[in-house]
DNA sequence: TCTTGAATTGAACGAGCGTTCAGATAAGGT
DNA sequence: ACCTTATCTGAACGCTCGTTCAATTCAAGA
Protein backbone atom coordinates (compact mmCIF):
# COMPACT_ATOMS: atom_id res chain seq x y z
CA UNK A 1 0.00 0.00 0.00
CA UNK A 2 2.24 2.41 -1.16
CA UNK A 3 4.02 3.90 -4.16
CA UNK A 4 3.35 1.76 -7.53
CA UNK A 5 5.82 0.42 -9.55
CA UNK A 6 6.26 2.24 -12.60
CA UNK A 7 5.00 5.21 -10.96
CA UNK A 8 5.97 8.70 -12.62
CA UNK A 9 5.00 12.06 -12.23
CA UNK A 10 5.76 12.14 -16.28
CA UNK A 11 2.82 9.85 -17.09
CA UNK A 12 0.31 10.16 -14.44
CA UNK A 13 0.24 13.60 -14.67
CA UNK A 14 -0.78 14.07 -18.43
CA UNK A 15 -3.01 10.56 -17.75
CA UNK A 16 -4.86 12.91 -14.81
CA UNK A 17 -5.36 15.49 -17.50
CA UNK A 18 -6.54 13.55 -20.43
CA UNK A 19 -9.25 11.17 -18.06
CA UNK A 20 -10.33 14.21 -16.24
CA UNK A 21 -11.13 15.65 -19.69
CA UNK A 22 -12.60 13.01 -21.46
CA UNK A 23 -15.50 12.55 -18.48
CA UNK A 24 -16.00 16.22 -18.12
CA UNK A 25 -16.93 15.88 -21.32
CA UNK A 26 -18.91 13.38 -21.36
CA UNK A 27 -20.88 13.72 -17.96
CA UNK A 28 -20.12 17.29 -16.83
CA UNK A 29 -17.30 18.80 -14.70
CA UNK A 30 -19.89 18.82 -11.48
CA UNK A 31 -21.18 15.08 -12.28
CA UNK A 32 -18.26 13.59 -12.19
CA UNK A 33 -16.19 13.26 -9.12
CA UNK A 34 -12.27 13.05 -7.87
CA UNK A 35 -12.67 9.34 -7.27
CA UNK A 36 -13.76 8.27 -11.30
CA UNK A 37 -10.88 10.69 -12.72
CA UNK A 38 -8.90 8.70 -9.88
CA UNK A 39 -10.33 5.02 -11.62
CA UNK A 40 -9.51 5.70 -15.13
CA UNK A 41 -6.01 6.73 -14.25
CA UNK A 42 -5.52 3.70 -11.98
CA UNK A 43 -4.30 5.71 -8.71
CA UNK A 44 -6.76 6.47 -5.72
CA UNK A 45 -8.05 9.86 -5.32
CA UNK A 46 -5.65 11.30 -2.84
CA UNK A 47 -2.78 10.81 -5.53
CA UNK A 48 -4.36 13.30 -7.60
CA UNK A 49 -3.82 15.80 -5.60
CA UNK A 50 -0.29 15.68 -6.15
CA UNK A 51 -0.82 16.68 -9.54
CA UNK A 52 -3.49 19.81 -9.41
CA UNK A 53 -4.38 22.20 -6.16
CA UNK A 54 -7.98 21.05 -6.30
CA UNK A 55 -11.22 19.86 -8.76
CA UNK A 56 -11.85 23.82 -9.81
CA UNK A 57 -7.97 24.28 -10.85
CA UNK A 58 -8.13 20.76 -12.83
CA UNK A 59 -11.18 22.07 -15.31
CA UNK A 60 -9.29 25.50 -15.78
CA UNK A 61 -6.34 24.82 -16.71
CA UNK A 62 -7.80 22.34 -19.72
CA UNK A 63 -9.43 25.64 -20.72
CA UNK A 64 -6.99 27.73 -20.78
CA UNK A 65 -4.16 25.16 -22.43
CA UNK A 66 -7.05 24.63 -24.61
CA UNK A 67 -7.41 28.61 -25.63
CA UNK A 68 -3.44 29.10 -25.85
CA UNK A 69 -3.00 26.51 -28.31
CA UNK A 70 -6.09 28.16 -30.26
CA UNK A 71 -4.81 31.28 -30.35
CA UNK A 72 -1.27 29.65 -31.05
CA UNK A 73 -2.88 27.55 -34.12
CA UNK A 74 -3.88 30.75 -35.79
CA UNK A 75 -1.54 34.07 -37.12
CA UNK A 76 -3.15 35.95 -39.85
CA UNK A 77 -1.38 34.76 -42.99
CA UNK A 78 -1.13 38.00 -45.08
CA UNK A 79 -2.56 37.41 -48.53
CA UNK A 80 -5.60 39.86 -48.19
CA UNK A 81 -8.98 39.61 -46.57
CA UNK A 82 -10.32 36.92 -48.31
CA UNK A 83 -7.95 34.58 -48.49
CA UNK A 84 -7.27 35.39 -44.72
CA UNK A 85 -10.38 34.72 -44.19
CA UNK A 86 -10.66 31.37 -45.66
CA UNK A 87 -7.80 30.32 -43.64
CA UNK A 88 -9.26 31.08 -40.63
CA UNK A 89 -12.45 29.70 -41.49
CA UNK A 90 -10.61 26.32 -42.39
CA UNK A 91 -8.37 26.15 -39.42
CA UNK A 92 -10.87 26.62 -36.48
CA UNK A 93 -12.75 23.91 -38.40
CA UNK A 94 -10.03 21.58 -38.25
CA UNK A 95 -9.17 22.72 -35.05
CA UNK A 96 -12.32 22.13 -33.48
CA UNK A 97 -12.96 18.91 -35.26
CA UNK A 98 -9.58 17.36 -33.62
CA UNK A 99 -10.19 18.13 -30.28
CA UNK A 100 -14.43 18.25 -29.83
CA UNK A 101 -13.88 17.50 -25.78
CA UNK A 102 -12.22 20.20 -25.31
CA UNK A 103 -14.32 22.81 -27.56
CA UNK A 104 -17.10 21.04 -25.33
CA UNK A 105 -15.85 21.55 -22.36
CA UNK A 106 -14.51 25.76 -23.15
CA UNK A 107 -18.19 26.38 -23.67
CA UNK A 108 -20.39 24.56 -21.67
CA UNK A 109 -18.26 24.25 -18.00
CA UNK A 110 -17.73 28.28 -17.99
CA UNK A 111 -20.31 28.34 -15.21
CA UNK A 112 -18.26 26.11 -12.75
CA UNK A 113 -15.17 28.42 -12.88
CA UNK A 114 -14.42 31.12 -10.13
CA UNK A 115 -15.54 34.40 -11.00
CA UNK A 116 -11.31 35.29 -11.69
CA UNK A 117 -10.88 31.93 -13.66
CA UNK A 118 -13.94 33.14 -15.76
CA UNK A 119 -12.21 36.24 -16.58
CA UNK A 120 -9.14 35.20 -17.72
CA UNK A 121 -11.13 32.35 -19.65
CA UNK A 122 -12.89 35.26 -21.51
CA UNK A 123 -9.85 37.08 -22.33
CA UNK A 124 -8.83 34.36 -24.43
CA UNK A 125 -11.63 33.51 -26.03
CA UNK A 126 -12.08 37.45 -26.50
CA UNK A 127 -8.46 37.53 -28.13
CA UNK A 128 -9.30 34.82 -30.33
CA UNK A 129 -12.89 36.85 -31.65
CA UNK A 130 -10.27 39.53 -32.13
CA UNK A 131 -8.31 38.48 -34.86
CA UNK A 132 -11.02 37.27 -37.08
CA UNK A 133 -13.02 40.70 -36.31
CA UNK A 134 -10.15 42.36 -37.43
CA UNK A 135 -10.16 40.32 -40.99
CA UNK A 136 -13.61 41.68 -41.18
CA UNK A 137 -12.72 45.17 -40.53
CA UNK A 138 -9.92 45.01 -42.88
CA UNK A 139 -12.12 43.16 -45.97
CA UNK A 140 -14.80 46.53 -45.21
CA UNK A 141 -12.50 48.50 -45.18
CA UNK A 142 -11.02 48.10 -49.04
CA UNK A 143 -14.63 46.80 -49.92
CA UNK A 144 -14.00 42.95 -50.34
CA UNK A 145 -16.75 42.31 -47.71
CA UNK A 146 -20.16 44.09 -46.76
CA UNK A 147 -21.75 43.25 -43.34
CA UNK A 148 -23.49 45.54 -41.19
CA UNK A 149 -21.95 45.20 -38.09
CA UNK A 150 -18.69 43.56 -38.22
CA UNK A 151 -18.87 42.40 -34.18
CA UNK A 152 -22.27 40.79 -34.74
CA UNK A 153 -20.93 39.13 -37.58
CA UNK A 154 -17.76 37.58 -36.00
CA UNK A 155 -20.10 36.41 -33.21
CA UNK A 156 -22.38 34.82 -35.73
CA UNK A 157 -19.24 32.91 -38.16
CA UNK A 158 -17.88 31.79 -35.25
CA UNK A 159 -20.96 30.34 -34.02
CA UNK A 160 -22.15 28.76 -37.40
CA UNK A 161 -18.34 27.02 -37.41
CA UNK A 162 -17.68 25.82 -34.02
CA UNK A 163 -21.73 23.99 -34.61
CA UNK A 164 -19.61 21.60 -36.84
CA UNK A 165 -18.52 19.86 -33.54
CA UNK A 166 -22.24 19.49 -32.62
CA UNK A 167 -23.15 17.09 -35.74
CA UNK A 168 -19.96 16.27 -37.85
CA UNK A 169 -18.94 12.88 -37.60
CA UNK A 170 -15.86 10.73 -39.23
CA UNK A 171 -16.83 8.20 -41.70
CA UNK A 172 -20.24 10.08 -42.55
CA UNK A 173 -21.77 11.11 -45.86
CA UNK A 174 -19.43 14.18 -45.71
CA UNK A 175 -14.94 14.43 -45.27
CA UNK A 176 -13.67 16.87 -43.33
CA UNK A 177 -12.49 18.70 -46.63
CA UNK A 178 -16.10 18.53 -47.62
CA UNK A 179 -16.97 20.21 -44.80
CA UNK A 180 -14.48 22.98 -44.81
CA UNK A 181 -15.30 23.76 -48.36
CA UNK A 182 -18.81 23.59 -47.79
CA UNK A 183 -18.33 25.96 -44.45
CA UNK A 184 -16.04 28.52 -45.84
CA UNK A 185 -18.82 28.70 -49.11
CA UNK A 186 -21.08 29.97 -46.68
CA UNK A 187 -19.17 31.83 -44.86
CA UNK A 188 -18.11 33.82 -48.01
CA UNK A 189 -21.71 34.88 -49.01
CA UNK A 190 -22.49 35.45 -46.06
CA UNK A 191 -20.27 38.92 -45.64
CA UNK A 192 -19.56 38.71 -49.44
CA UNK A 193 -19.84 42.93 -51.14
CA UNK B 1 -45.08 21.72 11.08
CA UNK B 2 -46.92 20.43 8.63
CA UNK B 3 -49.31 22.38 5.32
CA UNK B 4 -48.59 25.86 5.04
CA UNK B 5 -51.07 28.56 4.69
CA UNK B 6 -52.00 29.27 0.86
CA UNK B 7 -50.26 25.98 0.14
CA UNK B 8 -51.76 24.99 -3.33
CA UNK B 9 -50.30 22.74 -6.51
CA UNK B 10 -51.64 24.62 -8.92
CA UNK B 11 -49.25 26.93 -7.54
CA UNK B 12 -46.46 25.52 -6.65
CA UNK B 13 -46.24 23.40 -8.68
CA UNK B 14 -45.08 26.41 -11.74
CA UNK B 15 -42.98 27.97 -9.03
CA UNK B 16 -40.86 24.10 -8.83
CA UNK B 17 -40.86 24.58 -12.50
CA UNK B 18 -39.55 28.38 -12.80
CA UNK B 19 -36.99 27.42 -10.08
CA UNK B 20 -35.39 24.84 -11.35
CA UNK B 21 -35.39 26.39 -14.89
CA UNK B 22 -33.49 29.05 -13.56
CA UNK B 23 -31.25 27.38 -10.89
CA UNK B 24 -30.70 24.85 -13.76
CA UNK B 25 -29.42 27.32 -15.92
CA UNK B 26 -27.10 29.27 -13.50
CA UNK B 27 -25.29 27.03 -11.99
CA UNK B 28 -26.22 23.28 -14.63
CA UNK B 29 -27.85 20.30 -13.34
CA UNK B 30 -25.43 18.28 -11.69
CA UNK B 31 -24.72 21.28 -9.31
CA UNK B 32 -27.93 22.04 -8.32
CA UNK B 33 -29.55 20.15 -5.36
CA UNK B 34 -33.61 19.58 -4.49
CA UNK B 35 -32.92 21.50 -1.17
CA UNK B 36 -31.58 24.27 -3.33
CA UNK B 37 -34.94 24.42 -5.50
CA UNK B 38 -36.78 23.71 -2.50
CA UNK B 39 -35.65 27.05 -1.06
CA UNK B 40 -36.29 28.95 -4.21
CA UNK B 41 -39.77 27.56 -4.20
CA UNK B 42 -40.20 28.53 -0.40
CA UNK B 43 -40.88 24.57 0.86
CA UNK B 44 -38.81 21.08 2.28
CA UNK B 45 -37.19 19.15 -0.18
CA UNK B 46 -39.39 16.62 0.09
CA UNK B 47 -42.15 18.42 -0.91
CA UNK B 48 -41.26 18.93 -4.48
CA UNK B 49 -41.65 14.69 -5.21
CA UNK B 50 -45.39 15.83 -5.18
CA UNK B 51 -44.63 17.64 -8.38
CA UNK B 52 -41.91 15.69 -10.17
CA UNK B 53 -41.19 11.70 -9.79
CA UNK B 54 -37.35 12.39 -9.27
CA UNK B 55 -34.40 15.48 -10.40
CA UNK B 56 -34.16 13.88 -14.15
CA UNK B 57 -37.72 13.76 -15.30
CA UNK B 58 -37.85 17.33 -14.15
CA UNK B 59 -35.32 18.59 -16.42
CA UNK B 60 -36.53 16.30 -19.06
CA UNK B 61 -39.73 17.43 -18.89
CA UNK B 62 -38.34 20.71 -19.11
CA UNK B 63 -36.68 20.19 -21.83
CA UNK B 64 -39.70 18.83 -24.11
CA UNK B 65 -42.14 21.75 -22.87
CA UNK B 66 -39.82 24.05 -24.50
CA UNK B 67 -39.20 21.71 -27.79
CA UNK B 68 -42.88 21.38 -28.25
CA UNK B 69 -43.34 25.08 -27.62
CA UNK B 70 -40.52 25.91 -30.62
CA UNK B 71 -42.32 23.52 -32.38
CA UNK B 72 -45.49 25.56 -31.90
CA UNK B 73 -44.02 28.56 -32.64
CA UNK B 74 -43.05 28.32 -36.36
CA UNK B 75 -45.30 26.62 -39.16
CA UNK B 76 -44.22 27.17 -42.94
CA UNK B 77 -46.23 30.73 -43.77
CA UNK B 78 -46.46 29.92 -47.23
CA UNK B 79 -45.36 32.89 -49.73
CA UNK B 80 -42.29 31.08 -51.36
CA UNK B 81 -39.01 29.58 -49.97
CA UNK B 82 -37.29 32.97 -49.36
CA UNK B 83 -40.30 34.72 -47.19
CA UNK B 84 -40.59 31.25 -45.37
CA UNK B 85 -36.46 31.52 -44.62
CA UNK B 86 -36.73 35.46 -43.60
CA UNK B 87 -39.75 34.19 -40.95
CA UNK B 88 -38.16 30.82 -39.56
CA UNK B 89 -34.70 33.07 -38.92
CA UNK B 90 -36.55 36.11 -37.36
CA UNK B 91 -38.82 33.73 -35.30
CA UNK B 92 -35.89 31.30 -34.22
CA UNK B 93 -34.20 34.61 -32.95
CA UNK B 94 -37.19 36.28 -31.14
CA UNK B 95 -38.29 32.60 -29.78
CA UNK B 96 -34.28 31.86 -28.51
CA UNK B 97 -33.79 35.94 -26.90
CA UNK B 98 -37.18 35.55 -25.37
CA UNK B 99 -36.12 32.27 -23.46
CA UNK B 100 -32.20 31.86 -22.64
CA UNK B 101 -32.31 29.69 -19.96
CA UNK B 102 -34.10 27.04 -21.50
CA UNK B 103 -32.10 27.08 -24.78
CA UNK B 104 -29.17 27.15 -22.54
CA UNK B 105 -30.76 23.90 -20.43
CA UNK B 106 -32.08 22.26 -23.97
CA UNK B 107 -28.52 22.61 -25.14
CA UNK B 108 -26.15 21.88 -22.09
CA UNK B 109 -27.70 19.19 -20.39
CA UNK B 110 -28.69 16.43 -22.65
CA UNK B 111 -26.01 14.47 -21.27
CA UNK B 112 -27.91 14.36 -18.18
CA UNK B 113 -30.73 12.65 -19.73
CA UNK B 114 -31.38 8.62 -19.69
CA UNK B 115 -31.20 7.43 -23.19
CA UNK B 116 -34.47 7.11 -23.72
CA UNK B 117 -35.36 10.68 -22.44
CA UNK B 118 -32.16 11.94 -24.53
CA UNK B 119 -33.91 9.98 -27.69
CA UNK B 120 -37.21 11.97 -26.53
CA UNK B 121 -35.42 14.94 -27.32
CA UNK B 122 -33.38 14.14 -30.02
CA UNK B 123 -36.40 13.59 -32.00
CA UNK B 124 -38.68 16.85 -31.19
CA UNK B 125 -35.11 18.71 -32.17
CA UNK B 126 -34.71 17.18 -35.48
CA UNK B 127 -38.34 17.71 -36.23
CA UNK B 128 -37.22 21.58 -35.55
CA UNK B 129 -34.27 21.19 -37.89
CA UNK B 130 -36.28 19.43 -40.91
CA UNK B 131 -38.69 22.28 -40.43
CA UNK B 132 -35.80 24.51 -41.98
CA UNK B 133 -34.34 21.87 -43.87
CA UNK B 134 -37.83 21.29 -45.89
CA UNK B 135 -37.62 25.51 -47.01
CA UNK B 136 -33.61 25.24 -48.06
CA UNK B 137 -35.12 22.24 -50.32
CA UNK B 138 -37.68 23.71 -51.75
CA UNK B 139 -35.51 26.81 -52.49
CA UNK B 140 -33.06 25.29 -53.62
CA UNK B 141 -35.57 22.89 -56.08
CA UNK B 142 -37.05 26.40 -57.70
CA UNK B 143 -33.34 28.06 -57.84
CA UNK B 144 -33.87 30.56 -55.24
CA UNK B 145 -31.10 29.05 -52.94
CA UNK B 146 -28.06 28.09 -53.67
CA UNK B 147 -26.42 25.65 -51.32
CA UNK B 148 -24.20 22.35 -51.64
CA UNK B 149 -25.52 20.67 -49.14
CA UNK B 150 -28.80 21.17 -47.37
CA UNK B 151 -28.62 18.99 -44.54
CA UNK B 152 -25.46 20.95 -43.51
CA UNK B 153 -26.74 24.55 -44.55
CA UNK B 154 -29.39 23.68 -41.74
CA UNK B 155 -27.01 22.93 -38.92
CA UNK B 156 -24.78 26.07 -40.21
CA UNK B 157 -27.54 28.28 -39.74
CA UNK B 158 -29.49 26.92 -36.52
CA UNK B 159 -25.94 27.37 -35.25
CA UNK B 160 -25.62 30.74 -36.01
CA UNK B 161 -28.90 32.05 -35.14
CA UNK B 162 -29.14 30.28 -31.87
CA UNK B 163 -25.37 31.63 -31.31
CA UNK B 164 -27.28 35.22 -30.51
CA UNK B 165 -28.14 33.99 -26.85
CA UNK B 166 -24.44 33.92 -26.41
CA UNK B 167 -23.73 37.23 -26.18
CA UNK B 168 -27.10 39.63 -26.87
CA UNK B 169 -27.70 41.72 -24.02
CA UNK B 170 -30.73 43.68 -23.99
CA UNK B 171 -30.01 47.74 -23.97
CA UNK B 172 -27.09 47.15 -25.93
CA UNK B 173 -26.51 48.90 -28.72
CA UNK B 174 -28.18 46.73 -31.09
CA UNK B 175 -31.63 46.20 -30.79
CA UNK B 176 -33.58 42.88 -31.07
CA UNK B 177 -34.86 44.51 -34.30
CA UNK B 178 -31.50 45.46 -35.66
CA UNK B 179 -29.92 41.80 -34.54
CA UNK B 180 -33.42 40.30 -36.47
CA UNK B 181 -31.94 42.30 -39.94
CA UNK B 182 -28.54 41.67 -39.87
CA UNK B 183 -28.29 38.18 -38.99
CA UNK B 184 -31.26 37.65 -42.09
CA UNK B 185 -29.42 39.45 -44.11
CA UNK B 186 -26.15 37.20 -43.71
CA UNK B 187 -28.37 34.21 -43.73
CA UNK B 188 -29.88 35.40 -47.14
CA UNK B 189 -26.63 35.97 -48.46
CA UNK B 190 -25.04 32.82 -47.50
CA UNK B 191 -27.51 30.39 -49.22
CA UNK B 192 -28.05 33.07 -52.14
CA UNK B 193 -27.94 31.49 -55.74
C1' DT C 1 -69.58 22.82 11.58
C1' DC C 2 -67.60 18.53 10.47
C1' DT C 3 -65.10 15.65 7.61
C1' DT C 4 -62.12 14.30 4.16
C1' DG C 5 -58.11 14.52 1.52
C1' DA C 6 -54.51 17.50 -0.48
C1' DA C 7 -50.24 19.76 0.81
C1' DT C 8 -46.28 19.95 3.53
C1' DT C 9 -42.86 19.13 7.27
C1' DG C 10 -38.87 17.24 9.33
C1' DA C 11 -36.33 13.48 10.26
C1' DA C 12 -34.07 9.75 8.50
C1' DC C 13 -31.71 6.44 5.01
C1' DG C 14 -27.41 4.93 2.81
C1' DA C 15 -24.29 6.73 -0.26
C1' DG C 16 -20.95 9.61 -2.19
C1' DC C 17 -18.55 14.08 -2.13
C1' DG C 18 -13.68 16.94 -2.12
C1' DT C 19 -9.82 17.05 0.45
C1' DT C 20 -6.04 15.90 3.89
C1' DC C 21 -2.35 13.20 5.70
C1' DA C 22 0.60 9.79 8.08
C1' DG C 23 2.70 5.89 6.52
C1' DA C 24 4.58 2.78 3.04
C1' DT C 25 7.12 1.64 -1.15
C1' DA C 26 9.62 2.15 -5.47
C1' DA C 27 12.96 4.94 -8.21
C1' DG C 28 17.25 6.86 -8.99
C1' DG C 29 21.50 9.30 -7.88
C1' DT C 30 25.79 8.34 -5.33
C1' DA D 1 24.49 -1.16 -1.66
C1' DC D 2 22.61 2.72 0.43
C1' DC D 3 19.86 6.67 1.05
C1' DT D 4 16.99 10.18 -0.23
C1' DT D 5 12.92 11.62 -2.18
C1' DA D 6 9.14 11.33 -5.38
C1' DT D 7 5.01 8.73 -5.67
C1' DC D 8 1.02 6.55 -3.97
C1' DT D 9 -2.22 4.18 -0.53
C1' DG D 10 -5.98 3.85 2.53
C1' DA D 11 -8.35 5.68 6.05
C1' DA D 12 -10.57 9.43 7.79
C1' DC D 13 -12.88 14.32 8.12
C1' DG D 14 -17.28 16.73 7.92
C1' DC D 15 -20.66 17.50 4.60
C1' DT D 16 -24.20 17.16 1.11
C1' DC D 17 -26.76 14.29 -1.95
C1' DG D 18 -31.60 12.24 -3.82
C1' DT D 19 -35.31 10.11 -2.01
C1' DT D 20 -38.87 8.14 1.34
C1' DC D 21 -42.42 8.46 4.78
C1' DA D 22 -45.18 8.94 9.09
C1' DA D 23 -47.10 12.70 11.15
C1' DT D 24 -49.36 17.04 10.85
C1' DT D 25 -52.06 20.97 9.32
C1' DC D 26 -54.74 23.58 6.16
C1' DA D 27 -58.50 24.02 2.43
C1' DA D 28 -62.77 23.18 0.90
C1' DG D 29 -67.08 20.50 -0.04
C1' DA D 30 -71.16 18.70 2.44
Amino acid sequence: MARKQGSHAGTTGPKVRDAALRLFARHGFAAVSMRQIAAEVGVQAGALYLYTPDKQTLLFELMTDHLRDLLEDWQPPGGGPVAELEDFARHHIRYHLDRPDLVFIAYMELRNLTPENFAAVERLRGAYEARLEAVLRSGVADGKFDVPDVKLATMGLIAMLTGVTTWFKDGGRLSRVDVEDIYWGMVRKAVSA
